[in-house]
DNA sequence: TGTACATCAGTGAACGCGCGTTCACTGATGTAC
DNA sequence: TGTACATCAGTGAACGCGCGTTCACTGATGTAC
């Protein structure tokens, strides 16, 4: 019943070792990824991921690329379910989703939110030459939908994506680890939702 | 020429720490606060510290409200200096100036800005109950004069406060150290403005 | 099919770093008489 | 005014921590012949 004594070779090592490391930033946040921490936990010598990784900022950069992967996938997910189909209401509800699920990971994962947000500069770096992944990506896509069914005008369309993306990743900041992070849950929902309406009206209005 | 030679006996040290703190704080950020680095640059032994503060934690919550100060200080000077005196462009341009002045900071001084953030919790655990100081104080006050000319709703005034920080804040964030640092300066300015206007025709629309 | 050998992917020991904190100490100061 | 002494505010040495990284190494694997 004793596992299989582990091989000399791992043969999967890179993989465990992001995976752990992605644990790690789960619990700790980016700061809490060491690669001793994470060689240990993997049950592996602490300098055996130098085979496979040329520093500790090249596997950080690989668990913030998941980190952002899985915030883009719980964003896309919700969106996904919203199951109005009169086309404004449909779009306004997906971009209220969008924001919901932004902070709702911000608040759900404040370990894998501050790791995706040390590594991937450069999203503006080429604002507006179509260079956009990730959530950034799904956000502009709803935006983009919201003026294709007419209930954004295509003049507002400019500066939208930044200002939602402003609102709710300073909302998941300061109620989240910031000034704000005593405010209970109940009072913390209301005001998210007053602060979508905000800006939802600022689109629209 | 030589300065006095310094005396044994200090007589200010406390406060000169707290100076040599703050200015590692404004040049590093907050993990730049080492007790050790401190009492190198102010020319004391690396111990003496322990006579002033408990320990680095309360050292760095003093730098921290020293930079909550001075963040507050940079939002009054801006409000003050608005010139407009017919009441509802007054009012509106005060609050504009405080969002300006927020970002302003925060880009200007990225240590101190990100080291205001780390010790102050609370602000809305007694929220509503008047327990405001602070930057979120000025910010009150002056939505507070939005409604006193009738240029906002009093029915719109909860959750403007809170709406307003966010969106500065997180524009702050996203553009100071987050994906969007690498938009160039113009850029940046063009942004804010769309996503103050936003925010404005949320508040009034 | 068997064997020599290059290469790959691990190991343990060690280096050097800077940190927070504690210890026993000493020089300076101020106060009681 | 002078002196003994408590107290205050510094000092240097040391401890222990965890880290990233490098070194020389070895066990396992795969391939050429």
């Amino acid at each position: 019943m004793t596992p299989q004594p582990q091989p000399y070779h791992h043969g999967n090592l890179r993989a465990v070792l992001i995976d752990t490391a992605v644990e790690l930033a789960r619990s700790t946040g980016p700061d809490g990824v060491a690669l001793r921490e994470v060689a240990r936990r993997a049950g592996v010598s602490h300098n055996a991921a130098y085979r496979h990784f040329t520093d500790r900022a090249a596997l950080l950069a690989e668990v913030s690329d998941r980190a952002y992967a899985e915030l883009e996938r719980a964003m896309r997910e919700r969106i996904a379910a919203v199951a109005e189909t009169e086309p404004v209401r449909r779009a306004s509800a997906r971009l209220r989703e969008t924001g919901l699920a932004y902070v709702d990971f911000a608040l759900r994962e404040p370990g894998l939110f501050a790791t995706a947000f040390i590594a991937p500069a450069g999203v503006g770096a080429q604002a507006g030459t179509g260079e956009i992944t990730g959530p950034y990506l799904v956000l502009n896509t709803v935006l983009d939908e919201l003026v294709a069914c007419g209930a954004l005008a295509p003049d507002r369309r400019e500066g939208a994506d930044v200002g939602c993306w402003a609102m709710v990743h300073g909302f998941a900041a300061l109620v989240g680890t910031g000034p704000l992070r005593e405010v209970p849950a109940e009072g913390r929902e209301v005001l998210l939702d007053e602060v979508l309406d905000l800006v939802s009206r600022g689109l629209v209005g």
